[in-house]
DNA sequence: GCAGGTTCTGACCGATCGGTCAATTAGCGT
DNA sequence: ACGCTAATTGACCGATCGGTCAGAACCTGC
């Protein structure tokens, strides 16, 4: 074998298709994602797609994986936590990982419950885990909902959202983020020193 | 030409065909959706599919341009409406369209960016159209992300997000859209007879 | 230059895709 | 009963799908 410590090029091609994959699943879909595309937007031929990645589904979850494990490490430590700032801090936690990794996110968020794989099933229970959570922390219907408009308007504005703000295009992610938090925030805190209407 | 006062049971199966479709379409995806089987599950032979749509875009088209049209007509009140109320008013309309067509809503919201046919161009259009509206009427980008958040939200939680709530089901449509209805205005008025941290 | 491994590719496979077409069946007016 | 039209279907087409395989090209240590 040669020199395995300097693997530069050889990771460079893998991590090119993954990349170029990772883009064209987030934008048409995978099912809609042929590997005979991905080869040639990505420079190479579809059996180096297939040399590199054993099936068009390894592929999937090679692209997709990290995000799954920050967003399931990000759900344990709120499912550890206690305390009264838990929700706020994991809404944070969902907008960081949500800017970070928004493509990977958008593919199992969105097109998750369609497909059929190993990968896309631990995604899935993760967030089902997560909707559980707080469907079971069983406060009145209004806060669940504020709750999923919160998370759900997070996600479709940094994954599916983002299409269509070509024309006037979001701010750059540092200023989005700290806008996210607030917004959030304060979506989250019905009471936070100021009465509302009661309507539960 | 038959009794063509009394097409019921002409217009069946094209409407059968159709709701299948978007259960399909919604579910798995527009390009994951094959006319075989809208057609098994449907019982009808593929060739019948074809013979009442002449293609798969076009059944596409017939099921969800009357959601489409709708969308449009909240979106043309909207731009002509003036007012402090707009934007509240334009939001439960929005969520009142989400409720009647949640599954055409979800095909050309999510899906929408990846299609290339004429009435996902409408659609598109239509929502470019609601954000460039938003993004000029230039206030914080705090208020915009609001407003987004607010309409990405509801978006998300009564199409995408909708998959995930199997263990512990959303309430039905009329608390939902109460509740909704509230959260939201909530969301939109962040200074309505309370004050908060002014960031921006 | 040679050997051995990695990387890359074209040819090819069976399956399925959307779509066409001719033929059959069913329903209604006369 | 007949004839016309709408409705339905199976056979078939070219294209593309994901995937296999044998070999060419490339790099490296010797």
């Amino acid at each position: 074998m040669p020199t395995d410590a300097i693997p530069t090029i050889r990771v460079r091609a893998a991590d090119e298709l993954k990349h170029v994959a990772l883009e064209q699943f987030a934008r048409v879909g995978f099912a809609a994602s042929s590997l005979q595309h991905i080869a040639d937007h990505a420079g190479y031929s579809k059996s180096s797609v297939l040399y590199h990645y054993a099936s068009k589904e390894a592929l999937l979850e090679a692209a997709i994986e990290p995000a799954v494990a920050e967003f399931e490490s990000v759900l344990e430590d709120f499912l550890a936590e206690r305390g009264s700032g838990r929700r706020r801090l994991l809404v944070e936690r969902v907008v960081d990982v949500l800017l970070e990794h928004r493509e990977a996110v958008h593919v199992f968020l969105i097109q998750g419950p369609s497909l059929d794989l190993p990968i896309i099933h631990r995604a899935n229970a993760a967030v089902r885990r997560l909707a559980a959570a707080i469907a079971e922390e069983r406060e009145s219907v209004a806060e669940q909902v504020r709750f999923g408009v919160a998370l759900g308007g997070a996600a479709f504005l940094l994954t599916a959202g983002r299409s269509f703000a070509d024309e006037h295009p979001l701010p750059d992610d540092d200023e989005l983020r700290e806008v996210l938090h607030s917004v959030l925030a304060e979506l989250l805190t019905p009471a936070d020193g100021c009465r509302r209407n009661t309507d539960d």
